[in-house]
DNA sequence: GCTTGGCACTCAACCCTGACGAGTGCTAAA
DNA sequence: TTTAGCACTCGTCAGGGTTGAGTGCCAAGC
């Protein structure tokens, strides 16, 4: 983003009048409209206005004879200098809160959760990703015999995250000795996550080359959990988009969803956020995704306890209120880690 | 679905070609056209033709001036008297296969990458439910203390689906204490559903009132998971609804987008299906639901051993290639079969 | 009696046109 | 510097004529 280009305040007050009137109506935005609400100053002077504020970039004209429309650029100044944000209003509270009242165990199920829960907040699509943690931690582990080659692994992680794998076996083994090692691991590895269980000293026990083997075969798999871990992304609500006028194109409607089907594309939309500071706005073309020129993002991370956290956030029109928006999508990200944050202890 | 009115065989060639033209073009088709194809007759004689088929209710015609459309009955006689399945061409089954090659542990996952691989095999919304038991059975449950209150239960049921779900504690109870009662409670209930599990004898072990306690608790949750297990349905592939012209109108695809994302509809219709036979076909108003009005669903059952089963077909435009899909179908679903049924095993 | 060529008719789609109006840019006066 | 005024632009909309695909019906032919 390059520096933006300094505007006086009646300037500044035009815009914002612009970004309110085109949020709320959806039509290109004139002279003579604006003026009802500037009444301060007659259209002419607003158009003289208009007309500097289209040359800096911030404004855009459809055609000749139209109004203007807020540029990319116009939003992110709008959204980095002009916008008031706006309180919670208590209806959509009373909509979110009950879906955080009755809470599963499993951290995906909260995910999933908070995904409608905030596609309905912020009437847009909605993106949650699973909390990150330097490397996932085992709390539990069991083996059971599948067959004389095949042992299941069930793993459950912390944020009682369940994960099983099917592991070989060299040789046939009985479940009692199966039943045995699980309970020897489950004594060393609890709260280790995978570069912690490679340290481990090697097993003296009765069984040590099979406990080893499995040990090796649980340490690979759990490498696996932690890089899927950085990829699962819940989304919900894109029949949100479709009553939007914007979304009147199916063209640009094939494009979005697209993008949003494809699990890997928003993935790397979602790791390109800088989350340092509190809340990022994507606008338009700023988000570097072809399909997404007409869609802004609006992400946060969630916290729950000291470092772990999740990025949730919203995909919707560029022309989205984003005064309501931001705090939205905090409201729900302060509520998906307090139940995270829960689950996790 | 009434009696339909017997055609004979020109009546019947010409509807079969004028299904068969409409599904390629998209377009109604005239007399002129379909005289090309069917060269004995004249466009004079194929136009009295299609003046009955459309009094008797197999063909609509858009306006006055416009070619034939079949309608919903006009399809109904087209798939059940005059439709010639065609082959899974090979393309396709190259396309399909290698989703099955490596398959995941869990049923869950193999699901979820059949609904990938019909919705790209068939071009339309996928749909798949999880093989219906008549009770789920345990494999191995295991219990993990969470904390004084609460221990996790882990239950891994038949087809390796693995559960999770907090149980409470009426006093604080030890890891140890809860894994002898794990390994005493695995001991017993291997291979029995909820219904099995409630007619076990009273335990007489040392911790006889919280075994006893916690299997209540046990019995209850694996009776959700019966429930659960009937409402499971994944889909994939609404994208490929977006390039078909008749879904230009986005009317349309909101609707049937909001069937799609409200999973409890899709139960119901699924549900709503007669598969004692093969494979079903409801055609557009035949499904009862009122979004789906110019949809079609193809749908049949897949086999994992002998008497488990689940649901996998396709949802889309009424105009598609019935006798293309429908083997594709059937196709994908052997697969799946064959997959959950070695996850079964 | 069935088939077929011919023909009048219908109607959506397309294009052209002119009226309308929203909105602008420019100018000149306050 | 502001503002009223005015000419100008251009998209939208309604009306009207043309086109062409396709029909229904009739009368002649096999």
């Amino acid at each position: 983003m390059q520096h933006p280009v300094p505007l006086d305040q009646r300037k500044q007050q035009i815009l914002k009048a612009v970004v309110a009137d085109y949020t709320r109506t959806g039509v290109p935005v004139g002279s003579a409209s604006l003026a009802v609400h500037l009444a301060t100053w007659s259209s002419a002077t607003i158009r003289n206005e208009l007309a500097t504020l289209s040359e800096v970039g911030y404004l855009i004209q459809p055609h000749t004879s139209a109004g203007r429309v807020p540029s990319d650029l116009g939003y992110r100044y709008y959204v980095d200098f002009l916008m008031d944000e706006e309180d919670v209003p208590p209806a959509v509270r009373r909509q979110v809160d009950p879906f955080f009242t009755v809470m599963p165990t499993g951290v995906e199920d909260i995910l999933e959760i908070a995904a409608t829960a905030l596609a309905q907040a912020a009437d847009a699509v909605s993106l949650v990703t699973a909390p990150r943690a330097l490397g996932v931690r085992v709390k539990h582990l069991d083996l059971v015999k599948l067959n004389d080659a095949q042992a299941l692994l069930v793993l459950v992680l912390e944020g009682n995250l369940v994960r099983q794998q099917a592991l070989n076996l060299t040789s046939p083994t009985d479940q009692t000795v199966l039943s045995a090692i699980a309970a020897g691991l489950n004594a060393v590895v609890v709260g280790l996550n995978a570069a912690g269980m490679s340290r481990l000293p090697e097993s003296a026990g009765a069984h040590a080359t099979l406990e080893h083997d499995l040990l090796t075969q649980i340490i690979a798999f759990m490498t696996v959990c932690d890089a899927q871990q950085d990829t699962l992304i819940l989304h919900d609500g894109v029949r949100n988009l479709l009553h939007q006028p914007e979304f009147g194109d199916v063209e640009l409607l094939q494009q979005v969803i697209e993008v949003v089907e494809e699990e890997r594309m928003l993935a790397a939309l979602i790791s390109a956020a800088d989350l340092d500071h509190g809340i990022q706005i994507m606008i338009g073309r700023e988000s570097g995704m072809a399909g997404l020129s007409r869609c802004s993002l609006v992400l946060t991370t969630y916290r729950a306890g000291a470092e772990r956290r999740g990025t949730i956030g919203v995909l919707g029109s560029t022309r989205m209120a984003y005064a309501q928006v931001g705090p939205r999508v905090r409201y729900v990200a302060q509520r998906v880690g307090r139940a995270v944050g829960r689950a996790l202890s």
